[in-house]
DNA sequence: TATGAATGAGTGTTCATTCAT
DNA sequence: TATGAATGAACACTCATTCAT
């Protein structure tokens, strides 16, 4: 009767909206149907349930994401322009997509007890980034594991202030300022 | 059968151990209950539902935590000093209540909502503090509310790698360090 | 410390106030004690239970009000008179003491599983008196059940009416209308 | 497992039994649930609560009956005719579906919060029938609620002597006598 | 006698999940 | 593939009842 057409995308989306917007715990399935204009069973025939539908949004769009950060961070010839490569490709991200990107951000607390502990994250990519900036001399000499946490964190509260509406600037253009910034905690 | 003790301190302690280890909505009220070794109805006598306990859990102790915060930030003379007194006291509660600093952490999102604009927390007091700071010069012209996503994001982020055994030293011997680092990314 | 008052007669009059407005399912224990300005277990001192009060509540009440209307029917002469005399009493309870007599009316339905066949009610006295008239040749020949059904409805349904405040006269001002009224039904 | 039969019609059936014996409050949903041989939550896909029920379950019936009731009014031409249809609708139902008739006059008394004032019920449309006989002077000079209590509660009260087994007979060979002698009442 | 904190069985309700269509 | 009625375990919460004070 009805032409079967693929629902999934729409469940993607609907889904993630409201994960970042109630939590996971705090959307219903069929709310997300809903929201997706699909039936309330319809999302089972793609994810076993919605932990597993959380859990893939998580894990494709991070594993995407990273490639990308990771490509942005090979081409960069030191530490200073790897890491203003990986806050430009958040920013980024923030601005053309700030459901994805608040949900990566907002679901890496869950997420993290699925994750094997040889999982690459953004964190784990920066600390790599700094070890090797301490080996060159880069960085002043400082626990990596510290100096990772000072600066993914001093970088990734910025939109996490946007979504507060505390800053209302175009991340995009404050790229330098927070690099700037953020470089001066760690450079030698 | 019953014995009227005061089970309401008992309450707290599970409750908020429970909230950090698996969110609010992620603790029922059967597991509070249990681990505080009370009744299953003894919460709701002295709150009106599981929300309720969360709130008031998170709005007391942050009121006294900011009393703590604001009298070491009063009695600091510099900028410097008064993000060093806030520090202090961060690094102080982690190690001396790693579940209520962890509470306080992670609770501030789902709680924003319940407060009002004016609620005074540890972001808005640091963003006064920078703009005083501002005013007398002993900060560079930037947005105090970048400066304080910067200053408050690399912070609040070491306990978190705590948290997640990124980080191992006590906290409170990296104060200096990370005091030094943070004021770095804002003086003139 | 607290001189102990006697708060059964609070109890009484709050629970009986309550069990017509809510119904006693409808009434919690708590409720009752607050309307008494009694503690939440004082009720438990004078009674096993709620339904326990609910039933020692009618089961006095009625018991005393059964003996006024046996004493007006005795000292009646005839069917009529007997009848005019029940009117006359439940009228007058009901602008006496409209709670107690709401309260009888409508807790018979539930009070009725705990009463033996044989307990004196309002319904079964007036079937005595109409099975007397009856054989005295006061009133025609009907079955006596049937008599007192509709002697008893139509003039229990007058209260019912003013409780709903369909009718609002003074009910003692229509005692004769009434029992000329349902005589019409039943007389030779 | 799931076996999509339409399950509605079983819980009203259950629904409506168990509120007659049982009363409202005193049923749980879980006894629907059972009596209807559908599972704990299918009451919750047509109804939004146990209150909602009850009330569309009063209401459309009611409703229905409303129709029934009036077209036969509307058809009798005298006063007493459109009362001696009434009692013989009330009745027929009463030995028809002695449940629904039960449910619809014990429920009477709770749905009254929720109706509004000009909500059509069997005793207003009394109201009104009276009050036409009394224009067309075929009633005595009375106060038509007065006279609507008297003449309802007659008639009412019979199928609740049978629901308690004072009374036997088909309520249908009763309907001319009861007829009879509530126009006695309100006769010119 | 009166109290009210504590209790826990039981209630109404939710919601992830299943499966016949 | 998509649907949505049906399910029932699990949930937040209520409330009659107990008992140490």
């Amino acid at each position: 009767m009805s032409r079967p057409i693929f629902k999934r995308q729409h469940i993607h989306e609907a889904a993630m909206k409201l994960f970042v917007e109630k939590g996971i715990e705090g959307t219903t399935t069929r709310e997300i149907a809903e929201a997706a204009k699909a039936g309330e069973g319809t999302m089972f025939r793609h994810y076993k349930s919605k932990e597993d539908l959380a859990w893939h949004l998580y894990h494709e769009n991070l594993t995407s994401f990273m490639a990308k950060i990771e490509e942005g961070v090979a081409k960069a010839g030191t530490a200073r322009l790897k890491i203003r490569s990986m806050i430009t490709d958040f920013y980024n991200l923030y601005e053309t997509d700030p459901i994805l990107c608040s949900f990566l951000l907002l679901t890496e607390h869950s997420a993290a007890k699925r994750m094997g502990d040889d999982y690459k994250t953004p964190t784990s990519l920066l600390v790599d980034v700094i070890e090797e900036g301490r080996r060159k001399g880069e960085i002043r000499p400082m626990d990596p594991q510290l100096a990772a946490a000072l600066v993914f964190g001093a970088a990734i509260r910025v939109p996490l202030f946007k979504y507060y509406k505390r800053v209302n600037r175009d991340l995009r253009e404050v790229v330098d300022e927070v690099t700037d910034s953020v470089w001066k905690m760690i450079e030698k």
